[in-house]
DNA sequence: TAATAAACGATCAAATTGATCAAGTATTTC
DNA sequence: GAAATACTTGATCAATTTGATCGTTTATTA
């Protein structure tokens, strides 16, 4: 049930494009950094998703990465589908990564239909939540923890 | 985001035990046949749920699996937990199987608020899901896809 | 009692995928 | 043209999935 660390590195990747979008381009070098990720693994990340059009990238000395479209457009869902492929439990009740299970018969299969809800209720999450989604949370994130005594000493 | 094929095979097995719950013991080569599982790697996730007790086996002629709890008593999230391990899609989220992320900060991370409502709503569907829910939704998968036709030569 | 069907246990192997590293190439800025 | 960076390709290492072999133990049945 687990994402693949590829997965997650590519959505701590873009969460951290997200919050610097409109400013410069990021670095490969600044975003390893900033979230401990293996330099050479994310190189390819990146790649991925600039092919898949989710980022553009610019290359030379002041070199790196951005969000090629803005952070609203971006769910989680469709950063995960690219990278990872389907958000199904099993592929068998995958709608965009479908393949035919094993199983004697999947039309009557209790499993299967138990899989399915399980699918569309995480696909929703997925598919609501974007990266600014992921921005709010962040600045809420920023003060709640210590609370009002911010500025105890 | 998806199950291991060991285990999709072993709910598929789990279920099919279900069905036959207070009947005799069902042979890896009957549920291998009709589930369509690969016997020799049926064998070892059959081994592995008999050490978790969730199955009994009885060898010799006539030998084979059952469960050792009743349906009622086991939810989807007890055999995925064994065989799968985490249902959390991270495991910085994970309650059983936590483990620290390579993040800069977990406890600030928008992303892993994120995944821990997902991990929350899967794991709460996976818990109440007991095999007893499987029968009952596969005795209506039977009767439904056919609907009131069924008499109909 | 002997034959048989099954679980049990221990390996080995091969194919696939996932995660990571290494080294060189291309491009832009200074 | 030097330096910093993205880009490309290929190598390596580990885990997963599945198949194969071989033997041991247990219980039924003829």
């Amino acid at each position: 049930m687990k994402l693949s660390v590829r997965g997650e590195y590519a959505l701590r990747a873009m969460q951290l494009l997200a919050e610097r979008y409109g400013g410069p381009v990021v670095s490969i070098q600044t975003l390893s950094d900033e979230q401990n990720i293996p330099k050479r693994f994310l190189e390819q990340i990146l790649n991925d998703l600039k092919s898949s059009g989710l980022v553009e990238s610019r290359r030379g000395m002041a070199g790196g990465y951005r969000l090629a479209l803005a952070p609203a457009e971006i769910p989680l869902a469709r950063i995960i589908r690219y990278i990872d492929g389907a958000l199904s439990p099993v592929s068998c009740v995958s709608e965009r990564f479908y393949e035919k299970c094993s199983c004697p018969d999947e039309t009557r299969c209790a499993l299967r239909s138990v899989m399915k809800e399980v699918r569309d209720t995480v696909a929703q999450m997925m598919e609501k939540t974007t990266l600014v989604d992921l921005i709010a949370r962040a600045q809420k994130l920023r003060s709640v923890p210590m609370g009002p005594m911010d500025f105890v000493i």
